[in-house]
DNA sequence: ACCTGAACACCGTTCAAGT
DNA sequence: ACCTGAACACCGTTCAAGT
């Protein structure tokens, strides 16, 4: 009572920020807007603006505060041990926070946090006595994968957007291929057209997948085609 | 004169569908509106919802417009020469309208011509002799690589975007690894952090280094793991 | 120094009316 | 059948004012 009366918490970039993660995560990514968070924080929407230069900086801190939960690169065990451990640790914190997907898709972020993985990912590359220009290469064949997850193809990642009988049947009719090798995911919840692929067992199957092919290349002494 | 007295060239599917394309390409996806893609074409923005449903139906059209440049799958020459060149030839369309890979990965598109190109890709691993379960497998590896794109993992495509020489220089600093690797890219207008490393080389690197894993693991006959 | 109120220039979309 | 006008419920952000 006694500190409520007329000095409600003052507001703060952590506050901010903090409050924007809580929404991302309980109603998704669309909610949080300016004027939305302003309410969720019990303040007019300009208010967040002595704390936040814009929307786009506050999309930039939301997104160094979730990689704020990340360890320091490890340093022992070799480059493919260390870059596949910090991936999918990557991976956990895309599992807990899933709108950072979409924000580290849709712009050109490179904040401290997110040039960091980077760093410590080409680092591991480099220690491991790749070249330069393989580092280069094998980092753009690494793509988004490096953030932790793959496209998903057919799965949105909503459960209610599974297709109905007929629509599967159609599926079924006008893309025969689509439909067989859907059936076979091997996952529990599968419906006739393949949801929730995108598990661990699928996602560490490409990341062996790519990281088996740098080894293949680093082993064979590749370098850079001549021209 | 005598056309224009009050029949202005009457509104259609096809032409909302094309002036939206239009508009994407010379302004951008962000440009496309549907208050400012009906004022280009003279028309109130209610005018448009008697042709699409929705701003969703809009950009599935848009989708499905600039796929139909796709040929028809190819069914000679082996499953790794149909699925490259498929590819590479969904890389041409994204090539001349950028905005296509935001609107693919923003939202789960599942249009007929979507559906069409992994049909068509599924099928050619099925027709190369890959299980059922290993072509589950390697689409999802494949990703979004499938729709001729590679994340930028510096450049966000604007060529305005570069780094100053101050930011070059704090960047090699606090992240050197970045730096250096940058530093090696082998493109003609680079500079200090890479840019414009998308390049056509590097696309078909990465796509080559997946291509030679499936290869490889369809070889050794692989089936998935037991549990 | 920090928060507020009113305003500006936008969005997508519904609903009832015009021709 | 097709287009219009006005309105609703939103956006991000600027600017001048309050405390």
């Amino acid at each position: 009572m006694a500190s409520s009366t007329g000095t409600r918490d003052r507001l703060s970039r952590e506050r901010v920020l903090a409050a924007a993660v809580a929404l991302a995560d309980a109603s998704g990514l669309d909610a949080v807007s300016m004027r939305r968070l302003a309410q969720e924080l019990g303040v007019v929407p300009m208010a967040l603006y002595k704390h936040v230069a814009d929307k786009d900086e506050l999309l930039d801190g939301m997104v160094d505060r979730v990689l704020g939960e990340l360890s320091l690169p490890e340093l022992t065990g070799g480059w493919r041990t260390a870059i596949r451990g910090r991936v999918l640790e990557v991976r956990q914190i895309q599992l807990r926070h899933p709108w950072l997907r979409r924000v580290l898709e849709s712009r050109a972020t490179r904040t401290p946090l997110v040039l960091g993985h980077l760093d410590a990912v080409i680092g591991a590359f480099r220690a491991g006595g790749f070249s330069d220009a393989l580092t280069h290469h094998v980092m753009h064949a690494f793509g988004s994968r490096i953030w932790g997850f793959t496209q998903e193809l057919f799965d949105d990642g909503d459960p209610a957007s599974a297709p109905s009988p007929e629509q599967a049947a159609a599926l079924a009719q006008y893309f025969p291929n689509i439909a067989a090798v859907a059936a076979v995911a091997g996952h529990d919840d599968d419906t006739v057209v393949a949801h929730g692929c995108d598990d661990q067992a699928e996602f560490e199957f490409a990341l062996d997948l790519l990281l088996d092919g740098f080894a293949r290349l680093h082993a064979a002494g590749w370098v850079p085609p001549q021209r």
